[in-house]
DNA sequence: ATCCCGAGGG
DNA sequence: CCCTCTGGAT
């Protein structure tokens, strides 16, 4: 009858999919997810500077509430100076605290960078442990940093919930919790371990550049026809709690 | 103003 | 659950 195909595509743009309703379509859609954020972001990585464990993990605590670049300025002379975790825990805080100053929080990461090396050198040898319990029990190590020294300076697949995983999970259908830990089981259930370290980056990326936190840019985004949460632009899921913002 | 790959403490 | 710690870029 009709010329035109019968769709229920508007011309506005994709319509939002329908939420998966197995497991085994969601694995599908996550996995499909994944390959394409591996098409659009190739070069996302960690994007701190390292070279050991050690400063891996130093990097990546002093990296809170702060950019990564501006951390790796304030590493070299750091990593520089203080050639082991001893050296940190027996330097002066006056200066680990100059050196520290740029990075926002700088007296409290300078009490939890010795914090933590004194642990490490009490427990460890001095040396940085490779497994998720030892890490996390170290003082200033979250679970978060954990695995992002797992991952990226120990290669055993690790799954890295920040604010961006958990807000591109949630809005990909994959959980609803905020919980990280429950975040991380969602993902831990949909993509194969050998991808957890760069699926995370590649989230992150994505987080960072597309599906940012407030209006993501879903005109824009790779995503749009495999995401329950398209279009939602103006509504943020994390924090609108219902109220729609201005355009 | 808002954002930045958080963790510990109350 | 909330709050605090903190500075620089945009």
């Amino acid at each position: 009858m009709s010329a035109r195909p019968a769709t229920d595509r508007p011309a506005t743009g994709p319509v939002r999919p329908r939420r998966p309703r197995s497991k085994k379509a969601l694995r599908e859609q996550a996995l499909a997810v994944d390959a394409l954020l591996a098409e659009a972001w190739p070069d996302a990585r960690c994007e701190l500077d390292f070279t050991t464990p050690l400063e891996l993990l130093v990097a990546t605590v002093l990296s809170a509430q702060t950019t990564d670049k501006r951390v790796n300025q304030v590493t070299p002379v750091l990593f520089d100076r203080y050639r082991d975790a001893a050296a940190y825990a027996s330097a002066p805080r006056e200066e680990l605290e100059e050196i520290l100053r740029p990075l926002g929080f700088y007296r409290a990461k300078t009490a939890s960078l010795q914090g933590l090396s004194a642990a490490l050198v009490a427990e460890h040898g001095g040396e940085v442990p490779g497994t998720l319990e030892q890490l996390v029990r170290l003082p200033g190590v979250g679970r978060k940093t954990a695995n992002v020294v797992l991952g990226n300076a120990f290669g055993v697949p690790g799954i890295t919930v920040d604010t961006h995983v958990g807000r591109l999970a949630r809005r990909l259908g994959w959980t609803k919790e905020k919980d990280p830990v429950k975040v991380e089981q969602a993902i831990a259930e949909l993509l194969p371990k050998e991808e957890w370290t760069m699926a995370c980056h590649r989230l992150i990326f994505h987080g960072r550049r597309v599906c940012h936190s407030r209006r993501p840019a879903c005109g824009a985004c790779v995503l749009a026809e495999l995401c329950p949460s398209y279009g939602e632009g103006e509504t943020d899921p994390d924090k609108a709690r219902g109220l729609v913002t201005v355009v």
